[in-house]
RNA sequence: CGGGGCGUGGCGCAGUCCGGCUAGCGCGCUUGCUUUGGGAGCAAGAGGCCGUAGGUUCGAAUCCUAUCGCCCCGACCA
């Protein structure tokens, strides 16, 4: 390591995240302008991501598939919204073969487009009905600033793609994926967030409603960490994705779609991670659990190393995901603090004081440094370290909860709202009305994230202008 | 796209204003010995077309011209 401290995140917030990607190992730059490299580590953790959600997918009835990543250009001019929202951060092959190209060639930026084109030839009956894809990849926005996970010019995710017979079970299979997003980042990530609906004009380009999750970062910034969206006929029509009925009438398919991307890591890092690195909850982590042995004669190295070996042994037969640190050119003390900004969220240290007593030291990494370290008996380990990850996994959650919610107020006056989103969130009656949403941006930076559907019985008055709103919005600044 | 900064061993930099010997420093890397309960020490090594292309000059990392790339700050986005 060329340096040894962290800067801290009240130093620079900005500049604390992007030395521990790098440090904890997760990705790297890559030489081309705002792409990164996933490294091993950093896409360990996306499988157990993206392993999760897929059994999720799955039990849910749908099925994994495959479309291209060029999509010719005239598609994106098929759906009005569509085309305005993404033209500005499209690459384009314009020559294959040292041929410049008839058509030319979009480097998919989302698959709606291609994907209605496919459904069109594949619904022509209501038997067809409903389709549930996913196809998991990656994809290409021409990002101006670019940080790694968070906003990348080539992302990972999956794209949801369905199409129904009715707007009624279109919009429950969105509200379904969007439950299971919240599940993902409470249970899985110890992430909290907001389900609810985007504004007019937060929506996704060319969708009917969008809804998203959102969670709050530790600078307080919100971060929408999931969508999914109702786009009724838009897309069927643009794409004529028609079939005949059950009486015979042709009819447009209503369709959705929805994404997490590789954005989610960036999020569990903002909203976990401390001043001595990465926090990794324990369920997503690669490695749950390391074992650093500590001698320093070769017969202390004997004993140790006996006791560690068998220790691992175990720990992996109990199903933790455990590394043995049994590097010999770096010392113990440089081992705690390299798991510790790996954010690995149970170390075992064995050392030959251990070996005599018949314990060994657990250090859980939610509490950095020698106060989270206690000393246990060797016997029943397993099940020590496993209550511990439980343990770590809910207090992660807990204390992710108590700090968003004691960084969103309530406010019923614009100077209040003004005020509180300076360094938090607002929670507050709106209007609905875009001239109100877009003087709090201009004036404040901070945009609606979300109408959560979480919502108060009685109505107020718009934060803004003071109508009768139904409704309450977050407003926050937002990545 | 507008504003600011920077390109020199793997990484971080000094040297550039005022041209001059074999281009330095820290970290990392290699080897050896001693170390190891919170980021080890000593010794010996390896590693650089100074972003690129022209030009000025006896001589260019340094001056001139062009060009490429990167980072940071502002308008859009998962």
């Amino acid at each position: 390591m060329a340096e040894e401290k962290l800067t801290t995140r009240a130093e620079d917030f900005s500049e604390w995240y992007n030395q521990l990607v790098i440090r904890a190992d997760l990705a790297d730059y890559a030489p081309v302008r705002g792409c990164m490299v996933v490294k091993p580590y950093g896409w360990a953790l996306w499988e157990n991501i993206t392993s999760w959600l897929d059994k999720e997918f799955k039990a849910t009835g749908h099925v994994n598939a495959a479309f291209p990543t060029l999509i010719p250009m005239s598609f994106f001019e098929k759906e009005k919204d569509h085309v305005e929202g993404f033209a500005p951060e499209l690459a384009v092959v314009t020559h294959g073969g040292g041929q410049e190209l008839e058509e030319k060639l979009a480097v998919r930026p989302t698959s709606e487009t291609i994907i209605g084109h496919m459904y069109s030839k594949w619904v022509k009956s209501w038997r067809d009905l409903p389709i549930l894809i996913v196809q998991w990849g990656s994809v290409l926005r021409w990002e101006l600033r670019t940080k790694l996970f968070l906003r990348t010019a080539e992302f990972y995710w999956h794209e949801g793609h369905t199409a129904h017979s009715s707007e009624e079970e279109a919009k429950e299979e969105m509200y379904r994926i969007l439950d299971i997003y919240e599940r993902f980042c409470l249970e899985e990530a110890a992430v909290p967030v907001f389900k609810g609906t985007k504004s007019d004009t937060e929506r996704f380009a060319g969708a009917q409603i969008t809804t998203s999750i959102e969670a709050m970062m530790w600078d307080k910034r919100a971060l929408q960490s999931g969508t999914s969206h109702y786009f009724g006929d838009n897309f069927a029509k643009a794409f004529e994705i028609q079939y005949l009925d059950k009486n015979n009438k042709l009819t447009f398919a209503q369709t959705t779609s929805w994404a997490i991307s590789s954005r989610i890591i960036g999020a569990m890092i903002m909203v976990h991670g401390d001043d001595h690195g990465l926090v990794m909850p324990p369920r997503l982590a690669p490695i749950q659990a390391v074992v650093v042995p500590i001698f320093k004669s070769d017969e202390e190295k004997a004993k140790v190393m006996e006791v560690a070996d068998r220790i691992f042994a175990e720990l992996k037969a109990a199903g933790v995901r455990v590394k043995f640190d049994d590097r010999d050119n770096v010392s113990s003390g440089f081992k705690f603090n390299d798991w510790e900004m790996r954010g690995v969220p149970v170390r075992v240290e064995i050392g030959p004081k251990d070996v005599e007593k018949g314990t060994v030291a657990l250090a859980r990494r939610d509490r950095p440094g020698k106060e989270g370290k206690t000393f246990v008996p060797q016997t029943n380990l397993d099940s020590t370290v496993k209550g511990l990850l439980d343990e770590i996994q809910a207090s992660l959650l807990k204390r992710a909860t108590e700090y968003r919610d004691s960084n969103i107020h309530n406010v019923a006056t614009y100077d209040e709202l003004k005020e509180v989103v300076k360094d938090g969130w607002a929670f507050s009656y709106w209007c609905e009305s875009r001239e109100c949403e877009s003087k709090v941006k201009e004036e404040t930076k901070a945009t609606t994230r979300n109408i959560p559907f979480d919502q108060p019985k009685e109505e107020g008055a718009c934060v803004v202008c003071g109508k009768p709103s139904k409704r309450k919005v977050y407003f926050a600044k937002a990545y």
